[in-house]
DNA sequence: TTGCAATCTCTACAATTGTAGAGTATTCTC
DNA sequence: GAGAATACTCTACAATTGTAGAGATTGCAA
């Protein structure tokens, strides 16, 4: 199947999380879970988990006449696609870019200075490695 | 003023992009330059841009009868919106796991990597000379 | 001066998103 | 088995966003 871009809403996204860490599990459960974050009623979270269901992004199984739900999709793919769709509209879609304003613009510690250059250098090597092959 | 965090929606940044490359400029030729991209008529244009001067995006000055925009936000100061955004829903607002993500899960050239690389150095040194001070 | 072309104003409408109440069904408890 | 608790269904509504037509204005050309 060709990789869709997922583009959560602020909503769905908070939703999504709290599926995450539970699933399988019900609306109940989703909603307390998000009780402090957001304080939505059982109706509201109701409402968007099964919007959420027809566009894909969660699948429900009904076991008597409880309905559990589950994400559809994972986290690595709607964090790509949080990714895709900021480098798209911000930075004509060049990650390069993105990732050197990030540098500039957001004060990183030291620490996490070195920990990026690490993992720099890790993905170079690999990348040296298997243009060898 | 405390910083304020722009989010703009797909057709905001459209429209804005045109207004950065041709302000102050006239609804009728932000339309013009969109006309390939987006085939947005007049009507379209013109709405969304009187709906971005009421957001604060665009400001406005009337010249006889002719209305003149500009952006009255910076190009960074939306991208740095739409980073936030992104780092916020989808990374727990962590600016670095962010990065390494980006590092992992695109395939990045050689050559970009190493071009990162020595930005992160230069980041480094920068900041050791300060904390010498 | 009369009319055309360019521009603006006003209004509208559908889809999406956040939000939730009211009512229905099911199940547990006493 | 009746009432309480739990979970579900259905419906609705306001704000935002994408989309645009119809009509009013105005300035220039003939």
């Amino acid at each position: 199947m060709a990789k869709k871009n997922y583009e959560l809403t602020e909503g769905e996204w908070a939703i999504i999380q709290a599926v995450w860490k539970n699933e399988p599990c019900a609306a109940p459960t989703v909603q307390e879970q998000l009780e402090d974050q957001k304080s939505w009623t059982y109706s509201t979270v109701k409402t968007m988990m099964d919007r959420m269901v027809a566009k894909g992004l969660l699948k429900t199984k009904r076991i008597r006449n409880l309905i559990f739900y589950r994400s559809a999709i994972t986290k690595i793919q709607a964090q790509r696609g949080e990714i895709m769709r900021a480098v798209k509209r911000a930075f004509d879609g060049a990650l390069t870019p993105m990732m050197q304003f990030m540098l500039d613009n957001h004060k990183l510690s030291q620490k996490q200075l070195s920990e990026l250059e690490k993992l720099i250098k890790k993905k170079r090597a690999k990348g040296r490695a298997a243009a060898k092959k």
